[in-house]
DNA sequence: CACAAACCAGCAAAAAACAGCAAAAACAAT
DNA sequence: ATTGTTTTTGCTGTTTTTTGCTGGTTTGTG
């Protein structure tokens, strides 16, 4: 068995268990616990896995690891909930998605704003039931326990019956030319639902996510009114999404 | 399991639960308890969790905590919430109400029970959400920000739809004439939509709120099947109960 | 204040990693 | 074919990591 082929079969099986042990793979390949060490070693140093005491685990380990994390971006997605906020006006109806930005968003509301917030988002109502002068509104059914938040035709329906004057959405992709897009076919429908129930649309993003797309469209560009990242508006990655008559904050 | 693994683990289970208890993790994980206290001890010091003695809590959970109040009389509802466990059986549909006590039993929910529980309450949502084998679905509407239950019209329309095998709710007043009593009238109506919308009915109350009662009533005592206490069924305090049809636990 | 639970420091055994060396294989060039 | 060079591989002895354990200390709780 050639190194190549060793290693390989190493990432093969990673792929497939998501983790390995030394020992196991030099019985499986039938090389010595060093020759196996060393295929490791060269591994994690080109990045393919991640080495650890007795074995190695995937890449995609990591990212999940990562996904635990308290909220990344935070200091950006901060300035972003600024701004956000400073489009709801007294008494609105405002609709939002779930998210780590419009969580953000909710844990940054002034304490004298007094609106509605319509959400099937479960941070998101945590949020606002701790300020003390929104009202909340949840809308329910079966929750999505990965990302907390209600979906279905329920949801969906309940929605279709709102008319909010504004939505807030926390895009995972925006695109000049594919639009907002997502890869969880609940969450596009709901976006969906939740665009055309609201008079106008903010999107919420970090500009880390700019310029991306997900295999799912939510919707065209010229659907969304305001675009908010925590880049100033006239810097230059946004100025395409100006010419395109989206209002950047 | 690799030593990132179980730190992996552990702070996954911290997101779920926002907080951990040393015994717990050294079962889970199957190692002794002072490879999971050293564990803990790095997580802590690379500031990924609150290291407390007997366990960790999460990051969040310190944001969250200020305004989350200590359960009262908790060790008697820990009892209650036992109890109450003891009558839920494999994939059954629970409807649960909010209050402390069911809160209480929501946080000790075992980690192997898969069932669906439905329930307006913000607080036992939360809860629910962070067990692993538990499907939730959440009923919909305008959220009552004191008591952080969703209430009005389409709540209970959404209840009367659901055929429960279980429901379990918090009683503030059981009374051997006036029966299940309450305050608060949007309360009071959704009590009565979960009793008629479930198979059986299970009382949770500490036995300070026996033989009390409030201005509104909910339903007279023989349409309740169980009634819990921290109280042991043969206790002096109860025997009206059991006379009158009622199986204490 | 007493008692159980949890913590800590330090030890020891086992497992794994490492550094360095030498045999074997592969390759290139004569 | 042969020689020299490089790469690969396994081995040896040593060092480091990891982990469970022991016994004493601290902490929380009734």
């Amino acid at each position: 068995m050639f190194k190549k082929e060793r290693q390989a079969f190493i990432l093969n099986r990673l792929d497939l268990h998501n983790k390995v042990l030394n020992t196991n793979l030099c019985q499986d390949m039938n090389v010595s616990e060093d020759t196996v060490r060393r295929d490791l070693q060269e591994l994690a140093d080109a990045g393919r896995l991640i080495k650890v005491h007795g074995g190695a685990l995937s890449l995609a380990f990591s990212n999940i690891h990562a996904g635990s994390k308290a909220i990344y971006s935070q200091r950006q997605k901060a300035i972003i909930a600024q701004k956000a906020i400073g489009l709801i006006q007294k008494n609105m109806y405002v609709l939002t998605s779930g998210g780590t930005t419009i969580l953000e968003m909710a844990r940054h509301l002034p304490p004298h704003l007094s609106a509605t917030f319509i959400t099937g988002s479960i941070p998101a109502l945590n949020a606002y039931l701790a300020h003390p002068n929104i009202d909340v509104i949840a809308v329910g059914d079966r929750v999505n326990k990965e990302s907390k938040i209600t979906v279905g035709a329920v949801t969906i329906n309940k929605i279709k019956e709102v008319n909010a004057d504004l939505c807030l959405l926390g895009v995972n992709a925006i695109d000049m030319r594919r639009g907002i897009t997502d890869n969880d076919c609940d969450v596009v429908e709901l976006k969906k639902a939740m665009i055309a129930a609201s008079a106008r649309t903010a999107c919420l993003t970090i500009a880390g996510k700019l310029n991306s797309f997900e295999p799912l469209q939510v919707c065209e560009l010229d659907r969304i009114d305001y675009l908010i990242t925590e880049l100033d508006p006239t810097d230059q990655l946004l100025q395409p999404y100006v010419k395109a008559g989206v209002t950047v904050l």
